[in-house]
DNA sequence: AGTAAAAGGTTTTTT
DNA sequence: ACCTTTTACT
């Protein structure tokens, strides 16, 4: 399976002894080489548990692995340390985290719940001086999260990446404050809490067992690593332990999650007599569609020298295609989609991409009205949505009782209920004490609640009641999924008040059973479930089931990685991509550049790229204000590489002015009807 | 006091 | 569409 590797990757693999960093272009076959390399290795008798792989997705990681047990014996490459740093991290605290004063079985807060726990200590501390508008909570946990990783001070955070939110500076510096004592209360470890605590493990007394647990380390994707985890690789190297780093600097995107290419371009000064292999052999897209990336990598001025050719001469040039308007350009693309199909190529090997979660809005509605079915990346997680974080706190109110973000989110549901009664009724049940009995002295009847919400209250003890297995022994309850079904008719009650459409989330919450299926205890559904989210949002009417071929739509970010035979590229407006956020800053405006580069290079045979000529001005617009779009500057210069079409440039309603006359004429012939009803 | 309903705003990307 | 603030109501 590996022999067709060329030199340079040959090279890579079988290189042994200095540190190695392998500059692997788009599509050069980097999955490849690095999953050559541990296959190696294993060959040579490596122990699989001494080889640590880093990667940037757990996907990535399982697939890492899989393609190494197909030459390997499968038992030995499963055995192989891999994942994200996040979740090794997890793992290596729970052996080595004592040392650090971390109770073995900490909980991690997911982004979801970090953002949760932000409101709540917001809303406890009491802000809000009148007129003055306090930032959303996913903005203060967004705040928090960029002054940590990057490791700098509040103020300057706030002032280059926040500056509308720099009045608030000091409520911020107490909720922070507040923030952390709730997590070191409740032994709660956020993301970033993960990789320092592993750095600071690296520097303690333990930081010499935790080296000597691994010969070889391997890191994927690494222009998108931060200082920290940077620190950590160095930290866990002892003087024989081998590094292999893999990565693009054309591809570095994470620049707001403060990872930096720093790590790359210094990686000879981290690592001393580092040998490094660049691979430029592309294996995935035609000539014709490597000239463009190419052209729009050369607007960058610094990157590691690389220029990608295919020996793929042929194929059809990239289409640059102009529409009217969003609404054309989702037109557009459906019918593209057909089309492709039509001459062979399936939906599985199609995918649309773009900058942001909602620019896919548009076309989602057009699939979703042709009955083309679609699986979206990114954006909105479907755990992320509320209603199934209803569900998730109630498990975890069964799961750990003192866990007081999930009480407040269960209780807070209930009709009458607002923030003094939830507080009211932890006290009442003792939420906060020691001996994790509250939901079971809820079941029994403790606590006081308003009239209104007592048939939901019923249900509640009842249900709880019913998952707690009251028959039985305790932990000889209900399978998972089980205890879904249970806690649905919870759900039915409390759905209607919350939410507009009740149905679409019972059905959801059917779906969540389903997945549950698999597990046998709820604990490890809800840890598998925090650390390998499902990705898709399945609300809307997209894809009935998994059986049929459907199409991928996704933010570039998601996409990472990828590849298709026939790529689309929406928005490629000025303002869109390059995201009018980053305009004016130099470092972002780079990264969007590189953005455009990841998304052109996804494509193997076929490349669309389009442009609506006018969109939207506000992201949830309800209205049709709008602004006439440049074409994206990065497009501009490789324009001619392009063929180039144009759809329907007409507007489709040119007499606006006209309509909206004759409109108001009849509003005020009925108007003037009904009000002599009671002139 | 404390909750519900109505009004008014809203900066992307994600482990 | 969702979140925060304001106001109205019990």
């Amino acid at each position: 399976m590996f022999d067709a590797l060329n030199e340079q990757q040959s090279l890579a693999v079988s290189h042994r002894g200095s540190p190695l960093l392998v500059v692997a272009g788009a599509g050069t076959g980097k999955t490849k080489t690095l999953a050559a390399r541990v296959a190696s290795l294993l060959d040579e008798g490596v122990d699989p548990n001494r080889v640590l792989l880093l990667t940037f997705t757990r996907r990535a990681a399982a697939e890492m692995v899989s393609r190494v047990g197909a030459t390997s014996t499968e038992r030995l490459a499963t055995q192989v340390w891999g994942g994200t740093f996040h979740s090794i991290a997890n793992r290596l605290l729970r052996n080595f985290g004592q040392a650090a004063g971390l109770s073995p079985s900490f909980t991690v807060l997911d982004s979801a719940d970090t953002v949760d726990l932000m409101g709540l200590v917001r809303t406890e501390e009491g802000f809000g001086e009148r007129g003055k508008r306090f930032p959303r909570k996913e903005t203060v946990a967004n705040i928090y999260s960029r002054m940590v990783a990057t490791q700098a001070k509040l103020d300057d955070v706030l002032e280059t990446d926040f500056p509308w939110c720099a009045d608030h500076g000091d409520d911020l510096r107490v909720i922070f404050g507040a923030y952390t004592n709730q997590k070191r209360a409740h032994e709660v470890l956020d993301y970033e809490d993960l990789l320092l605590f592993w750095r600071a493990l690296t520097t303690s007394r333990v930081g010499d067992k935790m080296r000597q647990l691994f010969d070889h380390i391997l890191v994927d994707e690494y222009q998108d690593t931060n200082t920290v985890q940077a620190d950590i690789i160095r930290g866990m190297c002892s003087p024989t332990t081998q590094v292999c780093a893999v990565g693009d600097d054309a591809q570095a995107i994470y620049g707001f999650r403060a990872a930096t290419v720093d790590n790359m371009w210094n990686f000879g000064d981290h690592f001393p007599g580092a040998t490094q292999i660049t691979l430029e052999q592309n294996y995935r897209s035609t000539m014709p569609i490597l000239a463009v990336a190419n052209g729009v990598l050369a607007q960058s001025d610094v990157h590691i020298a690389k220029e990608l050719w295919s020996s793929r001469q042929g194929g059809t040039r990239p289409v640059l295609c102009t529409h009217y308007d969003e609404g054309a350009q989702s037109t557009f693309v459906a019918e593209s989609v057909l089309d492709a199909r039509e001459r062979g190529v399936d939906l599985q090997a199609q995918a649309v991409l773009f900058r942001a979660g909602h620019h896919s809005a548009g076309l989602e509605l057009e699939l979703t009205r042709r009955d083309i079915p679609f699986v979206k990346f990114g954006g909105l997680k479907y755990l992320e949505s509320g209603h199934v974080k209803d569900l998730l706190a109630l498990l975890r109110m069964l799961e750990n009782p003192s866990d007081q973000l999930a009480w407040h989110r269960v209780l807070a549901t209930l009709d009458g209920v607002g923030p003094a009664t939830v507080r009211r009724v932890c006290d009442e049940l003792g939420v906060a004490s020691e001996d994790h009995d509250a939901v079971t002295r809820l079941v029994d009847g403790a606590g006081r609640f308003p009239t209104a919400a007592e048939a939901q209250v019923a249900e509640l003890r009842r249900s709880m009641g019913v998952c707690l297995g009251h028959a039985g022994p305790v932990g000889a309850s209900l399978a998972p999924a089980q205890q879904i079904d249970v806690l649905r008719g919870f759900c039915e009650l409390v759905f209607p008040n919350r939410y507009d459409n009740a149905a679409a989330r019972i059905a959801d919450i059917d779906e969540l059973a389903a997945t549950a299926g698999s597990y046998s205890s709820r604990s490890q559904f809800l840890a598998e479930l925090t650390l390998d989210p499902p990705g898709k949002t399945s609300d809307r009417a997209g894809p009935p089931h998994l059986d049929d071929d459907w199409l991928t739509l996704s933010t570039i970010h998601s996409a990472k990685g990828l590849e298709w035979n026939a790529v689309h590229v929406l928005h490629a407006a000025d303002g869109n991509l390059p995201s009018d956020m980053a305009l004016g800053d130099k470092a972002g405006m780079a990264e969007e550049l590189r953005l455009m580069y990841v998304a052109l290079t996804r494509a193997k045979d076929e490349l669309t790229v389009n442009f609506p000529l006018r969109f939207h001005v506000h992201r949830h617009a309800n209205d049709d204000r709008h602004v006439y779009a440049q074409i994206s500057r990065f497009i501009e210069p490789v324009r001619h590489l392009f063929d180039e079409q144009a759809v329907d440039l007409d507007a489709p309603l040119e007499p606006h002015v006209d309509l909206d006359l004759v409109g108001a004429a009849v509003t005020d012939e009925v108007d003037a009807m009904l009000t002599a009803l009671w002139d």
